[in-house]
RNA sequence: GGGGGGAUACCAAAGCGGCCAACUGGGGCAGACUGUAAAUCUGUUGUCGUACGACUUCGGAGGUUCGAAUCCUCCUCCCCCCA
C-alpha cells in the first residue's frame, strides 16, 4: 500500500490524498461502505461500482469467521473472489464486537472468548489468530485486534484497556510481519488508537501507535456513547500526533456532519453503518438535511429525494414513490434508500476532496454543516 | 316457515356486573439507529389538557342496579343450519 498526500488545507487540517492498493486507487477523504458479512446489505456489487462508485468496502472478521467460515473463504480464494468485489477491502478485526457483543464474550490477556450470537458455540479470538483470519479473508487492509471500551468508561478501566490493546498490538504486528499474504496481492496492517474520552490516554496511545510505524493508522473507540465534543477533542489530540504522511482512519464514524468535521481535523478514511442501516429504516441523508421517508408529508411529493446526489434512486424515483415502497414494506424501498444514502456519502467526501484541492474547504464545510443539520 | 349465532374504537378481535377509555393483532402517526446480533426496535393511536384530570363511548331505544360493554325488554341489521 502507498499513500500520497496531495494537499493539506491552509485553514484546517483537512487533507486530500491517494491510497494505492493492489485492488485499485482510493482517493481520500473516503467513505467506505460497511459490508459486515461480505455484503453491503441490500446492494449488488454492480451498484456499488456504477452508482455509488465506492473504491473500498469493509468486511468483518468476527462475522465472516462464523459465516461462511474460513474453509469456504479459503476455498473461494478469498473474499474478493467470493463476493465478486474487485476493488479494495478493509476488514475490521472483531474489536468492535468486543464492544457490541460484550455480554457474550470474556476478555483476558490472551484474547477474547466469544459465544457465537448464531449458535452459542465458543470461539477464541487472539491478536494472532485474528491476523491469520484476515489473511484468509484476504482484505487489502487488515485491522489490529483491539478492545473498544464504552464511551463512558471510567479512567482506570480505560487506562487498563488501552494498555491491553497496546500489548495485543505488539502481538498482532509480530504475527503479521511473520506471515504472508495468501492470494498473490499485498496486505497492510493498521493499528488502532484507543484511550476512551481521556486526553492523556489518547495522547499516549497515539504516540504508541505512531511509534509502531505502520503504513496507516486508525482511531477507534469513538462514537460509542461519549458526547460529540469529546469525540472531536480526542480526534484533534490524536491527529496532532499521528504522522501526516500516512492515512488516518476514524473507525465507525459517522453522521455527514461528523465526517466533515473530522475531515477538517485531518481524518482521511471513514466507515459507518448509518447510510445502510438507517437507510433500510427509512432515513435518507441529503445535502439539505435528513428525511424520514415514511412520514406522511412526502405522500404527495413527486420530486426527487435530492438533486445533488448522482445515483439511480435520485434520477429515477420520487419521494412519494419511495414512501410508498417503505409504507408497503417492499424490499425495493430499503435497497433504493441504501443506494441513495451511500451515493450521498460518497458524493459528500468527493465534494470535500474537491474543495480541499480548490483551497476552499473551510468555508464550504461551514456552509454544508448548516445545510446538513436540517430535518426535512 | 322453523332453529341457532352475532353486532365492541380505522379494521379484526378479547372482555360478559365494579380493577374498562376498554386485552391483543393489524393499520395509522411519530421517534431511535455511528468499526451491523438490526430490511430492526420504541412510543403513540376517543375528545380536551404538558400533566393531575375532565368529558363522551361498546348497533338503537327503554329498563334493572349504588354501579352496565357486560343483566332484562323491544327494535334494526348481519350470518349459519333445516325446510
Amino acid at each position: 500500500m502507498k499513500f500520497l498526500l496531495q494537499k493539506t488545507d491552509i485553514e484546517s487540517q483537512a487533507r486530500a490524498g491517494e491510497i494505492e492498493t493492489d485492488h485499485g486507487k482510493i482517493e481520500t477523504p473516503v467513505f467506505m461502505p460497511v459490508g459486515t458479512i461480505g455484503s453491503v446489505k441490500g446492494i449488488q456489487v454492480k451498484d456499488l461500482e456504477d452508482q455509488i462508485n465506492a473504491p473500498i468496502i469493509l468486511g468483518n472478521t468476527y462475522h465472516l469467521y462464523l459465516r461462511p467460515g474460513l474453509e469456504v473463504l479459503k476455498q473461494a480464494g478469498g473474499l474478493h473472489k467470493f463476493n465478486a468485489w474487485e476493488r479494495a477491502i478493509l476488514t475490521d478485526s472483531g474489536g468492535f464486537q468486543v464492544f457490541s457483543l460484550s455480554h457474550r464474550r470474556k476478555l483476558d490477556e490472551k484474547g477474547a472468548v466469544f459465544q457465537s450470537h448464531i449458535d452459542g458455540s465458543k470461539h477464541i479470538f487472539t491478536p494472532e489468530n485474528v491476523v491469520d483470519t484476515q489473511r484468509i479473508i484476504g482484505a487489502d487492509i487488515i485491522m489490529a485486534f483491539d478492545e473498544c471500551p464504552p464511551g463512558d468508561s471510567p479512567y482506570n478501566y480505560a487506562r487498563k484497556s488501552t494498555e491491553l490493546t497496546h500489548r495485543w498490538l505488539i502481538r498482532g504486528i509480530n504475527r503479521f510481519d511473520n506471515s504472508d499474504a495468501l492470494y498473490g496481492y499485498s496486505q497492510t496492517f493498521f493499528p488502532i488508537v484507543q484511550g476512551a474520552g481521556f486526553k492523556d490516554l489518547r495522547k499516549q496511545s497515539a504516540e504508541f501507535i505512531a511509534s509502531c510505524n505502520r503504513e496507516g493508522n486508525a482511531i477507534g473507540g469513538l462514537a460509542v456513547g461519549e458526547p460529540e465534543e469529546v469525540m472531536y477533542e480526542m480526534i484533534e489530540i490524536v491527529n496532532s500526533i499521528l504522522p501526516t504522511h500516512k492515512p488516518r482512519y476514524l473507525m465507525g464514524v459517522g453522521t455527514p456532519v461528523n465526517i466533515l468535521e473530522s475531515i477538517s481535523l485531518g481524518v482521511d478514511m471513514f466507515d459507518c453503518v448509518m447510510p445502510t442501516r438507517n437507510g433500510r429504516n427509512g432515513m435518507l441523508f441529503t445535502a439539505n438535511g435528513i428525511i424520514n421517508i415514511r412520514n406522511e408529508k412526502w405522500k404527495h411529493d413527486f420530486s426527487p429525494i435530492d438533486t445533488e446526489t448522482p445515483c439511480i434512486t435520485d434520477s429515477t424515483y420520487s419521494k412519494a414513490y419511495l414512501r410508498h415502497l417503505f409504507v408497503a414494506g417492499e424490499m425495493l424501498g430499503p435497497q433504493l434508500a441504501s443506494i441513495h444514502n451511500l451515493s450521498f456519502y460518497l458524493w459528500l467526501v468527493r465534494e470535500a476532496r474537491k474543495q480541499i484541492l480548490n483551497g476552499n474547504f473551510a468555508s464550504w464545510k461551514n456552509q454544508m454543516v448548516k445545510r446538513l443539520a436540517a430535518r426535512l
